[in-house]
DNA sequence: TTGTAAGCGTTATCAC
DNA sequence: GTGATAACGCTTACAA
């Protein structure tokens, strides 16, 4: 009476609600409250309600990580992505993780600074979780992170970028494509000396593929493409105030440029103000990204908004499809080709 | 010879190496790998190099689903946010991904909205996860919420908002604290006249308090506080436009504005100038958020810098701590205040 | 310091 | 449509 029994538990254990309780409660078997869960169809409608009732009263969470063990496969989906806080992607994550959840599956975060070692890490990580699928941003990954990615037999979304002879599902957009819009925006505008000015960050190379979209699209034109590279220790907002005062000190001076992105096209903005040129007028400015503070300058920044927040409803579009999460409307959708947008404010 | 056998697996499996084939290869039991992994100390140095050249060979990734399941805890942290992409929280996840990352725990993300619901929602679907821990923004959870979080037994952690009173966890300023350093910013440059922008948002608690702030420190300094209040359908950019624009028409009108945020201040730097008004000279104005294009506008905006990156960072800290992953100075922190900082700039 | 045995909570398999 | 049973791959408990 005295001695309170040892306690019977020989292990640990969470301590919460499990499945095999709930079936008790519910006078069912363990499998058929999983079914309850998975496959509700299978379930007849009056064990559904006593479940459900259980569930209820219990305040049942079905654990994930059993689950996954059992399955080989949670309900997680791991991103690697360069920076979670920049302009361009953070729409990306917003949308991805949102369309993600309305379907019950959780997804697992981390940045990778354009670091290819970081990356091959994120992702080893994220393998270790049994993940549905995995997101990697563009197409230049280690020896290892291919490795990785081959041999986890999952599905493989890259993003941002779009190599149309890669195997994995591509959503992106065309960076090349970017700078031909840019340019030729200003050569229907009737802009002839156009420059364009480089990303002072290295490792870049997106930008320079806006570069050389603009370049053929000039020189298409029969004019000269015009590219003046900041120095490579600048921010970018002042090395887009010194590309901005170098350009006007030349003679003869562009009548536009376009910007590597917006943080650049807004030094350049603010440079031009600030020795009182008159903008668009003695020189346009176009820039890239569409960054939130564009139509907060004065004068309202002309850029190219890219798809970010589309691209993550995609992505996880087409993942949700291979789960059996989402009909697929006949063939499933390899490449996924979206569009940049022209928006056309006061600054060209 | 022909016949193949059949396979001998009886059941799935992923297919990935496991522990026991390191442990195998290795010549050692499977406890031992796992303590290689989680105990390293506890592993003599001659075993050590030969699992680790097991690990090498084999290319073996844990799988941190088993030992989640065996553990009942696993080495994941769920985070939900009002907003992923918002300028305030962005860089808060940022730097709280990464430091988790850095001590192999990874990060589980999803947002709310502000919606009550919606945070229900993720956190019920993160705690399938067994969490080694959770982190939510505010003090302002649903009943539900407040239960699941207390029955789930594990560190919980309250960022962006400090409500000493409560028993999780803070990290966070306090938005009254902002008001007063605005208010106090202006009165010492000598300004005499101070409004206040609200914001147009409703549900925007925090401002209120930076409201309450301003009003209580220009009331103690003999002045009178003026609260303006736009129009509640409108984005905050065309709010602050609206407000600059009705107060400049007040007769006598303020000398300094402080604005409930950087959107709203930026829409009313921009309807200042427009309207010709010099800035600071005929009106200061002080933004909230140091949002990244704080210093772009023309004049560049005197704002107050909430501590996004450290709210992170000290997050991250205090539950590696309780982890034992990092080292504990003293007593465990559990009021973790942080500073706002004035940056002055042109506008005021 | 190392190993053995058991079990974490779920789902796949197969039988009814 | 429903259930019994055996994995899934790891870690805790305990023993050597």
């Amino acid at each position: 009476m005295s001695t309170s029994p040892p306690s019977p538990r020989k292990r640990r254990g969470s301590g919460r609600v499990t499945l095999s309780e709930v079936a008790r409660h519910a006078g069912v078997g363990a499998i058929t409250v999983s079914r309850f869960f998975n496959q509700p169809e299978q379930v007849s409608g009056e064990l559904r309600e006593r479940i459900q009732a259980a569930v209820t009263e219990l305040g049942y969470v079905p654990n994930r990580v059993a689950g996954g063990l059992a399955s080989a496969r949670g309900r997680v989906v791991g991103m690697v992505i360069p920076n979670i806080s920049g302009p361009i992607f953070a729409p990306t994550i917003q949308s991805f993780s949102d369309s993600l959840a309305r379907h019950g599956y959780q997804l697992l975060l981390a940045s990778s600074y354009f670091s290819e070692e970081q990356e091959e890490s994120a992702v080893r990580a994220f393998l270790g979780w049994s993940p549905a699928a995995l997101v990697v941003t563009s197409h230049f990954h280690s020896a290892g992170t291919e490795k990785l990615l081959a041999e986890a037999d999952i599905p493989v979304v890259e993003i941002s970028d779009y190599r149309p002879e890669r195997a994995p599902t591509q959503v992106g957009f065309l960076h090349y494509e970017v700078g031909v819009s840019a340019a030729r925006y200003l050569l229907d505008k009737g802009y002839r000396s156009i420059a364009f000015v480089q990303n002072s960050a290295a490792g870049d190379f997106s930008a320079l593929e806006r570069r050389d979209g603009y370049a053929a699209t000039v020189q298409a034109a029969g004019l000269e493409p015009w590219v003046f590279v900041p120095s490579a220790d600048k921010a970018p907002f002042e090395a887009g105030k010194q590309a901005m005062e170098a350009l006007m000190n030349r003679n003869p001076r562009p009548d536009a440029i376009i910007f590597a992105n917006d943080n650049l096209a807004a030094g350049g903005l603010l440079a031009g103000q600030r020795a009182g040129l008159r903008i668009p007028e003695d020189c346009a400015v176009v820039g890239f990204g569409d960054y939130p503070f564009a139509e907060m300058l004065l004068p309202s920044l002309t850029t190219i908004k890219p798809p970010s927040r589309e691209i993550g409803e995609v992505a996880a579009m087409r993942l949700l499809e291979t789960f059996g999460a989402l009909p697929v409307e006949g063939e499933p959708m390899r490449l996924n080709l979206l569009d940049c947008q022209v928006i056309a404010r006061e600054s060209a």
